[in-house]
DNA sequence: GCCAACGTTGGC
DNA sequence: GCCAACGTTGGC
């Protein structure tokens, strides 16, 4: 799950209260589609810092709540404001996260260096989803070099 | 700041 | 339903 650090960072994460923070303002509908459809409580995450310094895997999340309806979508105030979203038929739905730990920065150009990561969605050319599922092997594989 | 790649929009 | 124009993403 990628964030701008300029957002919030890994360290942003671990200090708020609960540990917690809704994923909100995706607004893509594949994405929207695995927090919907895909993410269980419990499950766990990559929290990956993306569009800054250094983009790579910063630290361990889980999920802390199923998808709901996103909260800005209804606010005319919030940039991710959707006028086409209605209470009655929400468009947008988000998770909520836990801190589970900080990690060392793995970074893209690390990720990049090993074959057995190729595949991983993430490494895509051209990609630019925000929230990607990962292969248990990969997840694997990366976890143990944390 | 650049720019390739992609998703969305809207006129037709 | 097509597709050009536009906006966004995100690494570099």
């Amino acid at each position: 799950m990628k964030s701008e650090p300029s957002e919030v960072s890994i360290d942003d994460l671990a200090a708020r209260p609960g540990q917690t923070v809704p994923w909100d303002g995706v607004r893509n509908y594949q994405a929207r589609n695995f927090m919907r459809n895909q993410m269980q409580l419990g499950d766990l995450a990559f929290f990956y810092h993306s569009s800054c310094a250094e983009p790579g895997i910063a630290g361990i999340v889980e999920i802390s709540r199923l998808a709901y309806p996103d909260e800005t979508q209804f606010n005319p105030q919030s940039k991710y404001f959707d006028p086409g979203a209605t209470r009655e038929n929400p468009r947008w739905f988000n998770v909520e996260v836990r801190f589970i730990r900080k990690t060392r920065l793995f970074s893209i150009k690390e990720l990049r260096s090993y074959p057995e990561l190729a595949g991983m969605r993430i490494l895509q050319k051209g990609n630019r989803l925000s929230i990607t599922p990962i292969d248990p092997s990969e997840w694997k594989f990366i976890e143990v070099q944390l």
